[in-house]
RNA sequence: GGUCUGAUGGCCGAGUGGCUAGGCAGAGGUCUGCAAAACCUCGUACAGCGGUUCGAAUCCGCUUCAGACCUCCA
């Protein structure tokens, strides 16, 4: 069975033919960095990790561009509100380059955290401006942009006339005309669906570059095409991102490349579907999103306990990218379990003595899960695969069937495979977080009470020396103890 | 208003024209000093109403409800 792929554009699954195998172009929108990640950025940095994964597991040589949009991302309505990094820069007195950078960061650290993969390459968008004025040029050549008050904008009707805007969305242009709200201050377009490719900085605009037509800054849309183009060329297979950006993002993004190439330059277009929360999109600006750091260290009200990274990972990957996944702590809870008894399994097999037969077919694990990544990355159905494994392996640690030493190993070999490098689980990081020193000295030292008040006292010095043996102080109170690691 | 999704057992979530995932929770059992773990067994769910069919939860129509996008959003 060959790899399936949901395209977007014919709304289909479809036979995944790279355009020059063996290698393989994937290009998805990243994080604006302006803010702390939340959940939604963790479904969609998974799902694409685990596509640039699985794709590496089946051969595939994958260029993996993930962007970071440090300017150009409008705050408000569209193309008159202000940039998103330059606005908190001002609100926080900071250079807009100490926010990018600063998010970025934290960026990263949730990611590997989450067990996320660095992408092949990770451009951003005030490092392009120059490609994106080349663009710019490009789609002026073609006709279909036009200069207002020192800003540039794209023709959307002009291009709707040669081409389909609105194919990927699926809405066509009349219907937009009738349904689009007239907003303020946009006097320069010459029609409100139009969008900006090059704005002009005001004068207290703090992010800023030279260009043909005066100083400014590019517009949003723009800088995935410019980049996906330097880096991919001008056809490439994938291109992701979540739902909500398909329109007006990525039916931008089609518009620029069809209009500056000629021709459109993704193949595939992926789009993940949104966590929700009591049924609602999680997101930022609807002010009911919680952060990778909340999840993490357990600090929301909403939270009843802190979720490992890897449980969040988890939880993403048991269910479908192309589904919405509804967000609980019961449901939490439930992966965490699950992944429990996963690793706990995966630990296990080292365990089980081989036999002279085996009763399993080993294979089938193997066979079974790939058809399952192969439709569509299905990893709901690829972690049932593993847990069908699960119950087989402790059966066979019971006693009950055997398995050769050679297709012990060919198990082991296919399990790790799947779980740490496919589906990006990280044995470590599932454990990351418990404090198991604590509770144990706490343990130690109520016992050491009950050792005192039965004036056992050779059982009590035994508990505190030993204690101290190995670096944890103890001092007896009034009533009571307290306790500290020495330094 | 327009465009488009979805409605599955206590919860989360796959899937599909007949063989009825998986996880969590629950019940009974095996094992066990007790417990835990593990193993065995159990729940027969697909919003409602029509239609197509030998057969539909799965296809079609209608109804109800929910959500996404249409302004930034993963």
């Amino acid at each position: 069975m060959a790899f399936t792929i949901y395209n977007t554009l014919s709304r289909t699954k479809e036979k995944f033919i790279p355009y020059n195998p063996p290698f393989v172009g994937v290009y998805v929108c990243g994080p604006t960095v302006y803010g702390d990640p939340h959940l939604g950025h963790a479904r969609s940095a998974i799902t694409f990790d685990v596509l640039f994964r699985y794709l590496r597991n089946q051969g595939f040589r994958v260029r993996y561009v993930r962007n970071i949009t440090d300017v150009g991302h409008l705050v408000d309505d569209a193309d008159s509100g202000e940039d998103k990094i330059a606005k908190k820069a001002r609100v926080e007195q900071l250079e807009p380059m100490e926010v990018a950078h600063y998010y970025t960061e934290r960026y990263h650290k949730y990611m590997e955290r989450l067990g996320v993969l660095s992408p092949s390459i990770e451009p951003r968008a005030s490092g392009h401006i120059i490609e994106q004025i080349e663009m710019i040029g490009k789609i002026f050549e073609a006709g279909y942009a036009y200069e207002s008050g020192g800003s540039v904008y794209f023709d959307v009707e002009a291009y709707n006339r040669a081409y389909n805007y609105g194919k990927l969305s699926g809405r066509n242009i009349d219907e937009m005309i009738a349904n689009t709200r007239t907003l303020e201050g946009q006097d320069d377009k010459r029609n409100p669906f139009d969008f900006a490719l090059w704005k002009q900085a005001s004068p207290e605009h703090i992010m800023r570059w030279p260009s043909p037509w005066g100083e400014g800054f590019p517009g949003w849309h723009l800088e995935c095409s410019a980049m996906s183009t330097k880096y991919l060329g001008e056809r490439f297979d994938i291109h992701g991102g979540g739902m909500d950006l398909m329109f007006p993002h990525h039916e931008c993004e089609i518009a620029q490349g069809v209009a500056a190439c000629g021709h459109e330059s993704a193949r595939y277009w992926m789009h993940n579907n949104m966590i929700t929360m009591d049924g609602r999109k999680m997101g930022k600006s609807l002010g009911n999103s919680i952060s990778l750091d909340e999840f993490f260290n357990g600090g929301h009200p909403l939270l009843e306990q802190a979720y490992s990274p890897m449980t969040i990972r988890f939880f993403i990957l048991q269910a479908h990218y192309r589904s919405t996944l509804d967000f609980s702590n019961a449901a939490l809870q439930a992966a965490e379990k699950g992944l429990d008894r996963l690793m706990k399994a995966v630990s296990t097999l080292p365990k089980i003595k081989p036999g002279s037969v085996s009763t399993v077919d080993v294979g089938a694990l193997k066979r079974d899960f790939d058809a399952a990544m192969d439709d569509d990355l299905n990893t709901p159905v690829a972690v049932a695969v593993l847990f069908e494994w699960v119950k087989t392996i402790n059966q066979l640690y019971d006693g009950q069937g055997s398995i050769t030493a050679s297709d012990l190993e060919e198990l082991t070999g296919s399990m790790r495979t799947m779980v740490f490098d496919v589906l990006g689980i990280d044995d470590e990081a599932a454990r990351e977080g418990r404090d198991l020193v604590s509770p144990l000295v706490e343990m130690l030292l109520s016992m050491r009470m009950e050792a005192k008040a039965a004036h056992d006292w050779a059982t009590s010095d035994k508990i505190r020396n030993r204690l101290t043996e190995i670096g944890i102080r103890v001092k007896d109170r009034k009533d009571g103890y307290d306790w500290e690691v020495d330094s």
